[in-house]
DNA sequence: ACTGATTTGTGCGTATGTATC
DNA sequence: TGATACATACGCACAAATCAG
């Protein structure tokens, strides 16, 4: 836990020389700016230059104090106005942390993938990790009001935003009336728009459940995201206007990189 | 790892007596049952006897082939049989588990805590962790809608259902109007009855933001649950008929025990 | 980040009982 | 009776995922 090399000795009481940072400043008379302020600001500016990226680890206080040259005091001043500013997240035992940028991930009955992001002029891009006609089991089969055993095709896509894995989303369709959807959905890559291709014009979302798990390794990989860190899964049914399900839906989103959001 | 002790030899072909269960079958001519699916009703029977509880660990698969004296197919048959009728959930690397009874935790405009799981005849329980005014910061003040640093009411509780943590809430309320509110609730243990007292006899949910993440040290101990389990944090905004927030709520939720359900 | 131990997943080969033609 | 196909069961080996140190 060795802060500084200088002034082990408590006899010490005063240091020999002023800090590199005091005799550092403009040349005159100029309104000096608080070293600690400095020290934000080289901090947010290093942020801003990619040095640390969102969610990353700040190394320990007593490091930056090293690589700054000031006493941990001094970091912690620093690191506590970028806290309360909202640009760091501090957590006692684990360390100093860039706020990931959260993306708002609005849900309603009328939601539509590509909608709800365009908004934010985030490029969206989807891609198929698997396309199949499957026989399904009671957990799927029961959501889709079908009977287990039903032939059913099963999307499933890994959806981007700016680049960014976004979520791991499983689609189920029930029965040989979506047969098409596996080649609609590879022209179209929208899930609304097979619908329409299909003369569906309209759907609703009946009801959310929203659980919360660790992945496993593949999605993780998927994901671009450490093991350790939760995802937020998700799973919908989406009905016609006569009631009868057209979809189900399994959704996997980076649980520390999305928050979602329900209007009632 | 040994499976049986029997001819261990592959020199030895030939078996030199029938496998235990051939001989084993119902004395004469009656339609035997397949052993796995024997074995399949023995560990049903075992579960219902509590022998493996919700959310207990099985044997590995190599001590069930012991104990049912039989090969690690067929176990494996058998278990396969139980998972795809949903009673058991198999993870590779982890183990197999009987599976939890999730709670459905219903959210909606209205949703009250109290009335939501007594429906399913729970026994619902709740501990004050915390009572204080405070002066909020920013993360609190905005979704409150009230100056950061006013002042406010904190109350954290603990919700209990059927004796098992169930989450941990924090509701904030804002200003001296509910200044009351926490020898209210002390009384009352009730939000609604509260407010009622304060002459609020309506609210309604405005917004719900879902998100997912470890638990703090704290909080895996009060929620009995591993630090590695996620929580599944919800964030609420509540408002009076005019408009006004007057409380806003984070709720901190076992993530395998609990689903949370949005209708639209 | 690596290691070894544990546990499930998968594939191959063998043997035997059962149903069908 | 025999040929064939299928279901059941055992044995072995290694791959893949998880977990604790």
């Amino acid at each position: 836990m060795l802060e500084r090399s200088e002034s082990q000795s408590p006899s010490n009481r005063l240091p020999d020389r002023l800090p590199d940072q005091l005799s550092n400043r403009p040349s005159r008379r100029l309104p000096r700016t608080p070293l600690w302020r400095r020290i934000a600001l080289d901090i947010k500016a290093a942020i801003a230059a990619g040095e640390w990226r969102a969610g990353d680890k700040l190394p320990p206080e007593g490091d930056l104090a090293a690589r700054f040259n000031a006493n941990r005091h001094t970091i912690r001043r620093a690191v506590g106005a970028l806290a309360e500013e909202g640009l760091l997240l501090v957590e006692q035992g684990r360390g100093t942390f860039v706020v990931e940028e959260t993306i708002n991930y609005q849900i309603g009955a009328r939601t539509r993938f590509g909608e709800n992001l365009r908004d934010h002029d985030r490029k969206v891009d989807v891609e198929i990790l698997a396309v199949e006609e499957v026989f399904v089991g009671r957990d799927i089969a029961n959501p889709l009001e079908v009977a287990a055993g039903s032939l059913c095709v099963r999307l499933q896509v890994l959806r981007r935003s700016d680049g960014k894995p976004l979520c791991i989303a499983d689609h189920w369709f029930p029965g040989e009336r979506f047969r098409p959807m596996a080649g609609l959905f590879a022209e179209t890559k929208s899930i609304t728009r097979s619908f329409a291709a299909l003369g569906i014009a309209d759907y609703k979302r009946r009801e959310t459940q929203v659980a919360a798990r660790l992945p496993k390794t593949w999605e993780a990989a998927k994901l671009e995201i450490p093991r350790t860190r939760p995802l937020i899964v998700t799973s919908s049914i989406n009905a016609d206007p006569t009631g009868t399900v057209i979809e189900y839906g399994v959704t996997r989103f980076a649980g520390d990189r999305t928050a979602i959001v329900f209007e009632s």
